[in-house]
DNA sequence: CACACAAATGCAACTAGTTGCATAATGCTA
DNA sequence: TAGCATTATGCAACTAGTTGCATTTGTGTG
């Protein structure tokens, strides 16, 4: 359901194609959503099915035809429903967590590349953040209550990451 | 692939059936995996099917027979490999977040409910923490090195669950 | 010129997880 | 004594997400 709801809120805030929507995926909500293409394609022709958008194809010169999509009042409706509903918790899934209650038979070498590997991830995604905000919220002064918000997300997402990486240094540390 | 490596663990621990493993994934590691029991009965058959585990049937009287599973030496290798791999990164999906890219059409209420009821949501997750807490680590200083491990991955939990604490409180200061 | 990449879409087969229902005994509570 | 929780298992149908492959044309790089 969920990935249904965003891809409502993109495309009221501007139609657009599938691929559009990958792009929006991998830069402003990078930290928000991310799914394949495949997954958007499929899922915004079910949305067409159920009512909840428009498709217009547009067709371009010695290219595939763009399908743009756009919000129906159905799709409005749907939207609205789920803002309205508060999202129930999320299933804990930390399959790292679980290497720690292993730890006698995890071994040491496998380990240091691990974290390693969880290091880098870590400063690639502040590296990313970064980015947005330097794209999206250059002045955190001079924004709008609805750029505020999303903006607050990013700052979220950056303090997890902080909190992170502050305890793999300490897990590294003692690993010595 | 992550929850037959779940499963790896809590049974090389020691042996058990799909209903022991549902019960230790809502205690101890409740901060780790959850699953419902329809995907643990269904995921330890398929792994005895594959040969990663045995199954040894225990009657019992006048109630459903309890199927013990035990770990098999494939079932060790394929949980080897596991923890020699490093993770991949796993795929950002935030709805909370999404909610807020859509601020304008937020209902205050709605928005003030779903903070509330999050507030709740991450609260009563630091008391199942401290009960884990009490039950498994009560003396931080006693600790092996095998039982320090997963004490690390609580405390990680716990600062997560406090910056998430925080950031919630801004957030909700700023609205009134 | 060959090769890779970007733009733009899609099918098919798979794995992972959810939801609803069903069974069957015991023990506890109103 | 009726109803509910616990112990213990499972099927069937569903939704969600992944992986591998395939098409077509332009544009840039070595």
């Amino acid at each position: 359901m969920s990935l249904r709801a965003v891809l409502l809120i993109t495309l009221q805030r501007e139609p657009g194609t599938g691929y559009d929507v990958l792009q929006r995926f991998k830069t402003g909500l990078a930290h928000v959503w991310q799914a394949s293409h495949q997954q958007i394609y499929r899922e915004l022709d079910k949305m067409r099915g159920a009512g909840l958008l428009d498709c217009e194809t547009v067709p371009q010169a010695e290219r595939p035809d763009r399908k743009v999509y756009s919000i129906t009042p159905a799709g409005r409706a749907e939207l609205d429903a789920w803002l309205a509903a508060p999202l129930g918790p999320s299933a804990v899934r930390q399959p790292l967590f679980a290497k720690f209650f292993i730890w006698e038979d995890w071994p040491a070498e496998a380990r240091q590349r691990e974290l390693a590997s969880l290091r880098e991830q870590l400063n690639a995604r502040l590296q990313a953040y970064a980015a947005i905000e330097k794209e999206w919220f250059s002045d955190p002064q001079a924004l709008t209550a609805a750029q505020r918000a999303p903006w607050h997300t990013l700052r979220l997402g950056q303090q997890l990451t902080e909190t992170w990486l502050t305890w793999l240094e300490e897990i590294q540390a003692e690993g010595e």
